[in-house]
DNA sequence: CCCTCTAAATTGGTCTGACCAACAGGCCAT
DNA sequence: ATGGCCTGTTGGTCAGACCAATTTAGAGGG
């Protein structure tokens, strides 16, 4: 019989769910804008009919979502657009294996091609002047023997802003974010951050002349010679 | 002065941030493993000299990160490889404003191909035959005259985990459960249940035969053509 | 009148103890 | 062997309290 088949498990609601919704709808139709002051604690609680405990499991619940940020003495406040906090989030999901550093190197493989593809395509004068910056800030770590690691991550993050993609610009920010954690050894690679520096100074012109195919084809050159030397350092090790 | 750059805001710890932390290294490192039980809420509180408040904060946190799992009487379970709720938090975390659904959209169609080529390159016979599950899903769902949408999901989630990439298998979810909650109006376009299914057929043999570029190039053509049918139905309204 | 410094009020963070409801496991009757 | 019942365990919720960070208002000095 398929009718045991048909039976959905019971989804019991929680509070903290119901109040979660609540705050979420109230952002998503505008009632709620960035910036804005929640009520404090007790008083919210008291308006739900709730106790301080459901509410609270509620704000850290929006809080790890990136949705709310509290500040003790001063309350708490709506915080969209606040990729940092999302993005992390997304890392946090992302990562939870031993075998994650390289899945997640791997989705970067085939995110940044397509990113800078659109990145060319869509590019405004304040997106290209902000990837100049990230050059230049690549440039002068380099020229003082840094690796350039926070650069780098400077240029790829504006490629991403360059798509007026916000999923793309989170998930992004998320592969950064652990690529970083795990203190990727590839980046101090002898040499890679000179070739890096020069991918980037290709890709930018690229962008700026709005050669989608040019881009797509710079950036996958660019990655498969990190993955090179990313293989060669584990293979070291 | 670089020195005030230097500077990093003092982030301020919390308790329940301690606990997430905790608990999420001893998955990590392999401690805790997916199924065991943790202990009791007060027995464990009382291990970390934290009041139960602060012990449950740091279970939602976990909860809404897919690393755990609570039935009331019963326990609370470790909870990995669970992607589903992870998934749900991404997609939560991608959407909150209303450009979002063609952004996913977008990032739907720079993944894919690459999915396409790596699943082709590494879907062991488990996967082949997962495909061909939702295939043949996917055919008597349309033979009764329904849309097919979740035969539709279930090959491109199939596909994502025949790639073996943890990642990549999440956010290829997230993404699902995007525009899934969006109703995606593309999906019921006349006509559009066969040209999938018909796609979907000839991937599956580039897979089988384990031709990357094949595959790639064939969900190249795929996501074009459903993307021309979204915007014809955006358009229409 | 304005600025500064201090004290009180506000607010998030944490703790304690309690009660309820759901579940597991054992026991019993059918 | 199956289904109902009892009981201890456990998560879910609640109420009230104290602490610490912050804001705000008022006192005091220029």
């Amino acid at each position: 019989m398929a009718t045991e088949d048909q039976l959905k498990v019971i989804k019991r609601r929680r509070l903290h769910e119901d109040i979660v919704e609540q705050i979420r709808d109230l952002v998503r139709d505008g009632s709620l804008k960035h910036g804005d002051r929640l009520p404090p604690e007790r008083a919210m609680a008291e308006r739900l009919r709730v106790s301080r405990s459901s509410l609270r499991e509620a704000m850290r619940a929006l809080e790890l979502q990136g949705m709310v940020a509290s500040r003790p003495g001063a309350g708490t406040f709506i915080n969209t657009g606040q990729f940092d906090a999302m993005a992390s989030v997304i890392a946090a999901c992302l990562v939870d294996s031993h075998q994650t550093v390289q899945d997640v190197f791997e989705m970067r493989r085939i995110l940044e091609p397509g990113i800078a593809a659109l990145a060319a395509e869509r590019a405004t004068e304040e997106d290209i002047c902000q990837l100049e910056a990230a050059l230049g800030e690549q440039r002068e770590q380099i020229e003082r023997g840094e690796s350039g690691v926070s650069g780098d991550s400077a240029f790829h993050f504006a490629l991403a802003k360059a798509t007026q993609n916000a999923a793309l610009i989170k998930v992004v920010m998320a592969v950064a974010d652990t690529l970083h954690q795990s203190r990727d050894r590839s980046l101090q690679t002898a040499g890679r951050a000179q070739r890096s520096l020069a991918s980037h100074q290709d890709m930018l012109e690229l962008v700026r002349s709005h050669d989608c195919e040019g881009a797509r084809e710079a950036m996958e050159h660019h990655i498969s010679v990190i993955e090179t030397s990313h293989t060669e350092v584990e293979s070291a090790v």
